[in-house]
RNA sequence: CGGGGAGUGGCGCAGCCUGGUAGCGCGCCAGUUUUGGGAACUGGAUGUCGCAGGUUCGAAUCCUGUCUCCCCGACCA
């Protein structure tokens, strides 16, 4: 491509609005414009990584033994309503209704479509198991969209389905996926790690996240310094503490705490620590239960934990007047004795004595507390969040925190679409048999903003090979000196001929700025062609990756460079 | 959903408090000189100041409404 004939706008400045790294870079880049909020255009430039990207991701589908197919953007409400989601999937959905006043959603996600399909044409064991998979729009209404293509309404997605006879069946599919995963990211040049995950409302036995580290990232993983364990911080599981808490020592006191209502706050009045304190969280779930929760004092509630003991989908603080009724005092006194309602303690209580409390009346909090002695809980759970130098649950290793980008996500989804959409098969049997599915995801521009975020300097993007929306640029110093011009064209001719995909860039600028723009689209390998070098019938040749200049003999030149990049493209 | 902020040439911003008919940098066009890390000079083009009302002799500026966009929070007992 020779870029006085393409079309790659790039801005010296960054756009205002653009906040992280990858999206700073893709506008300035001339990959991205923004088109509204959570929507963009894929300018040229942009297209090509995304392609990059998406064939990357089709190859090892396809080695996986899924199959590509194509299913419609717009859904027909009455899917939705066989599958209960309709009413269950909130605002994100984007509803709309055509001129008859027959309702549709945009897809944000195709179970029921892909359901439907399977339905209609797959009846026996024999011919499973299946997994059909696409690369598509989606649109997902956003309550705040950020981050350029990291978290848009409109993204492209990759979505694959596996339908299976039984949960053997169904491992079996999942694990190919997993694996397929990894390949895709290891091919995408990305530093990432597979975690365990919530399966959340879906209720899938399991899952598994797909995260590139970042700083940036919107996701917390734990994983552990000695073995592999790693999970997103929803998840994390958390040994029991062992052994237990000490006699009590002191007798329930009343202290007054004027206006002292935050942890920190009363902790300081009493001088105590925020770990001698115990924390009572009231909160309630859709069904309109409210529970209590006990808590170290300086521990945060993991609420996903909390949902899978309660068995619900959703649970929010409770608003002051629910806590006045549970409690019988404002915010910020509450405490476990004497409540009208279920008291849930985290395990690491288990191990507390002589400890602070809320008092349940306004102004006052309780010291030398003691559970069992003072009162009573339900259980003692895994509720906390899990956080740095925490026991690893699966060895004696200790937890760090990463913080990550979701760019893949596998999980079991089990008879729950099949169910209730009466897809079914006959197995060897002859007995009518719910199929078992899983689903299997991949943001496609998401994976591209998470590559540059990974690989960029202060001058722009440096990207991974396998991404590179051009493998070499070839940059003529002053295309009007014919001797340049001359062997900048021979050589772009030889880098074509030789497979590569070359940007040259032929226009009439000062060097300055075409070395400014070579290094902020981050093409990985470049070739300048200037008089200087030509004089010692050699060019420039220079890594983008931080590497030195270094001169190369124009005879075999193109070659040289072609085997650099095929080098570059074999996977690790 | 709560809080905060912003809409002024293609991009980044100033002007607004204290109303007087719009300015700077980048980019763009023409010319001259330049040409190895975003050139210099000269000349030029580009704005119903988000939209709608209102106040006023006069509104980018003050008031009301509205739309759009961005950021933070949604763990506080």
């Amino acid at each position: 491509m020779r870029y006085t004939q393409y079309f790659l706008p790039t801005l010296k400045e960054t756009p205002g609005d653009a906040e992280v790294v990858s999206h700073q870079l893709m506008a300035r880049a001339g990959m991205i414009r923004k088109v509204a909020a959570g929507i963009y255009d894929y300018l040229p430039f942009g297209l090509r990584v995304i392609r990059k990207v998406e064939n990357i991701v089709r190859e090892e589908m396809n080695r996986a033994g899924a199959i590509e197919l194509l299913m419609p953007a717009i859904n027909p409400a009455d899917l939705w309503q066989q599958s209960g989601r309709w009413q269950e999937y909130g605002k994100e959905l984007l509803r709309l209704k055509d001129r008859k006043d027959t309702e549709f959603c945009v897809g944000p996600t195709h179970e029921e479509v892909v359901t439907e399909i399977v339905r209609g044409t797959v009846s026996s064991y024999r011919q499973l198991p299946l997994n059909l998979y696409q690369i598509q729009t989606k649109f997902r209404d956003e309550l705040r969209p950020r981050f350029g293509l990291m978290r848009g309404r409109e993204f492209i997605m990759k979505d694959a389905y596996s339908f299976d006879v039984d949960d053997a069946g169904a491992e079996v599919s999942y694990q190919k996926m997993y694996q397929a995963y990894r390949r895709i990211f290891e091919r995408c040049g990305l530093d990432f790690r597979a975690v365990e995950a919530d399966s959340g409302t879906i209720g899938g036995s399991f899952s598994h996240e797909f995260m590139v580290l970042a700083e940036t990232g919107e996701d917390a993983i734990v994983s552990c310094g000695s073995c592999d364990y790693a999970a997103n911080v929803e998840k994390a599981e958390l040994r029991a503490p062992v052994g237990e808490a000490s006699a009590p020592t002191m007798e329930l006191g009343k202290v007054a705490t004027p206006n002292l209502k935050s942890i920190d706050d009363v902790a300081a009045f009493l001088k105590e620590k925020p770990q001698q304190m115990v924390k009572t969280l009231v909160l309630q779930n859709e069904r309109e239960e409210t529970v209590a929760v006990l808590l170290r004092g300086d521990r945060k509630l993991n609420e996903v934990k909390l949902c899978n003991y309660l068995d619900c989908n959703h649970i929010q603080m409770a608003d002051e007047a629910l806590v006045r009724k549970i409690t019988g005092s404002p915010t910020g006194f509450s405490g476990p004795i004497g409540l009208s309602c279920r008291v849930i303690s985290d395990y690491e209580l288990a191990t507390m004595s002589d400890f602070g409390l809320g008092a349940n009346e306004e102004n006052f909090h309780l010291t030398g507390a003691n559970h069992g002695r003072d009162f009573q809980v339900e259980a003692f759970v895994d509720l906390r969040e899990a956080v740095a130098g925490d026991d690893c649950p699966r060895c004696e290793g200790k937890l760090e925190i990463w913080r990550g980008i979701e760019v893949g996500h596998v999980f079991k989804l089990g008879t729950k679409y099949s169910e209730a959409m009466n897809a079914t098969v006959l197995d060897g049997q002859g007995k009518e048999r719910a199929l078992v599915m899983g689903c299997y995801g991949i943001g496609i521009g998401r994976t591209a903003a998470a590559a540059i975020e990974q690989n960029h300097d202060d001058n722009g993007i440096i990207w991974p090979m396998p991404l590179a929306p051009f493998q070499v640029i070839v940059t003529m110093l002053n295309p009007k000196d014919e001797a340049v011009s001359a062997a900048g064209e021979k050589l772009y001719q030889d880098l074509l001929d030789e497979g590569i995909e070359v940007l040259l860039d032929d226009r009439d600028e000062r060097p300055g700025s075409k070395f400014k723009d070579a290094d902020l689209i981050g093409i990985p390998l470049r070739v300048n062609v200037g008089a200087r070098g030509l004089k010692e019938q050699s060019f420039e040749f220079q890594d983008r990756r931080g590497g030195e200049r270094v001169m190369l003999p124009v005879e075999g030149a193109a070659a040289k460079v072609a085997e650099q990049v095929r080098a570059a493209l074999v996977v690790g």
